[in-house]
DNA sequence: CCCATTCCCAAAAACGTTTTTGTTGATGTG
DNA sequence: CACATCAACAAAAACGTTTTTGGGAATGGG
């Protein structure tokens, strides 16, 4: 491995010129295939392989894909994130080159700079949970694809978790369960997924024709504490709900520790479902927590395929603003409710 | 932001060759101070950026670490080694691209490769637990550091906890808190941390007189339900120890529901220190679970510091191999033993 | 005053590809 | 048979830098 074999030996192995060799490999030009297929099997003999840096100059394709999020680490969620964009891109033969923001947009600047001058052929411009931003300027000009993020820019393609189908999911497997006093323990935020999943769960009221009953409805930090603290008050309610759906499983940790404060076993006194699907929570708990998937793998593969697809220019179709199904997690905290 | 100024339309606003505007703005060459300075505010005044491929492909300095891990996802470790990373290559005017095993040497091989093919400056090789690894060999070659792996090869650097030391941490808090009997909840994979561990209990234990119990260690896997189990069983005896020392966080999970199930209440009865950290349990458990952390981000700038003075051949100091410290991060989870 | 340094800077080559432009011999056409 | 067309390839230019080499003017020593 003492130096990589170049373009040249390869021709002068084959008994062609570099053009052909590159028109070979790349698939461009016209050659016969005879000549194509031979410089193909010399230069896999040599084990070349191409210079990135010196393609990507010419060719203007480095196929780099910048991917900056504001928040890499604090959740498990950027793991997936990053998996599904990664493996989505080697699959184009495309790599990730990562650039964290820690929330400072002094920072996403800069970064953005660096991977601008590594001339990434595009960005994923993602958030580790689902909200609106407004595009940095330093982005103009790139082809950019937003990822768990949503904007009023009606040229970018987008993908979010669906808030309201999720949370009418989780309704659905409560009512199906029996439930009809079902209390949802929210999220205070002014973020797209407290909108979302309130109106998810009304409208699942809705549609089975149960009243919306205010005294059912808190909302509190997502946090263990403070939900802990409303399943609490809720639950000391003398017509108590026999199901909680929880805006996500940190809430739903809460209510858990409710629950026993309260003497109420799950999922025989009291069923709970939540959002998140926080493995390391969700699976830990006593019972098992039920919840629903955010699609952050998904998110992350589909991200990279629209942006490879307008980086093709392919199929000239208009950008998309798509929502993501998230799907059930079923555990044992769901039961039918108590007689 | 129509086209990016190069260095020649640089050259040519400042009155300069191209070679005057490559030697000024790197420092290279001998240049008056003036010429120096001048071409530099004319060149920050029309806002010039180099492109990193142009620049790499002569210098054969791309700027571009790569970072491999084995899995990014699943654990939320990951987020911090990479931000650690980042941060620390972002100082260095460098750049992450990461790539994803998923636990699949042949992925690995083929993004490793991918990175080879960009002229990655070196490599961050990199585990999300601590582990022994066998270099694949496409990085002979290629400046590498371990993170969060150790190897025979003597001539690489690598950073990993100090194992032993953060069990002696963790032994030294519960002892100054008045505890003698302390059990161990052990893991049972043969892992670094699961010796490493073990040997830190028994060294703080035999630092302080307190003889060695075989009844007061057990191993299981290092989930909650296996470890809620051994808790269970250890809480059983009749001697039962005043404070548990858990292999890691998800253990200590385990022996909480083990406590209740006792009816056994944290910190009053039972006292519990666990190794990780995880800031999503830790905090969430009711009291908040004392843990000692790993460092993960310390870690991840660490590996890019020392491969960033191993490329610039800087004080040709040889390859290191170290053990980093594991910090306490005390919560409400130890108290005295009960009288 | 002449020659050798030294100080600045510029010209040109190089990095390893891709793209554009040329060239050659074969084939078809009227 | 002369000419245009075409297939198959090669030569050369280009990408935007850095590095190597060259060279003129100022400086210093004898």
């Amino acid at each position: 491995m003492s130096k990589r074999v170049g373009i040249r030996e390869v021709a002068a192995a084959a008994g062609v010129s570099v053009t052909t060799v590159s028109h070979s490999l790349s698939g461009g030009g016209q050659l016969s295939d005879a000549t194509r297929e031979r410089v193909k099997s010399v230069a896999e003999g040599l084990n070349y392989a191409p210079n990135r840096l010196a393609s990507g100059l010419r060719s203007k394709r480095s196929q780099i894909i910048g991917f900056v999020s504001d928040e890499i680490s604090t959740t498990p969620y950027a793991g997936n994130v990053l998996l599904g964009a990664q493996e989505a891109a080697a699959a184009n033969d495309q790599v990730l080159m990562v650039v964290n923001s820690n929330r400072n947009s002094k920072v996403e600047d800069l970064g953005i700079e660096a991977l601008l001058q590594h001339r990434v052929d595009g960005i994923i411009y993602a958030r580790m949970y689902h909200q609106a931003v407004e595009l940095p300027a330093a982005l103009s000009g790139i082809p950019t694809v937003l990822l768990d993020a949503s904007s009023d820019r009606t040229d970018l393609s987008s993908v979010v978790p669906d808030e309201e189908g999720a949370a009418h999911t989780a309704m659905e497997h409560l009512i199906e369960a029996g439930h009809r006093r079902i209390g949802y323990l929210g999220n205070i935020d002014d973020i797209p997924a407290t909108r979302g999943r309130l109106a998810g769960y009304r409208a699942a009221l809705t549609e089975h024709g149960i009243a919306f009953d205010e005294s059912l409805v808190t909302m509190s930090e997502s946090m263990t504490a403070p939900g802990r603290d409303a399943a609490s008050r809720m639950l000391a309610q003398p017509n108590r709900p026999t199901a909680l759906f929880c805006f996500n499983d940190r809430i739903a940790m809460g209510a858990y520790q409710a629950a026993q404060l309260a003497g109420l076993a799950i999922p025989n006194d009291l069923s709970i479902v939540s959002i998140d699907n926080f493995e390391v929570l969700a699976d830990a708990l006593l019972p098992g927590l039920t919840s629903i998937a955010l699609p952050h793998y998904e998110m992350g593969r589909w991200a990279i395929e629209r942006l490879a697809a307008e980086l093709a220019g392919d199929a000239e179709s208009a950008p998309q603003q798509i929502r993501m199904h998230c799907p059930l997690v079923q555990r044992q905290s769901v039961g039918p409710p108590p007689r």
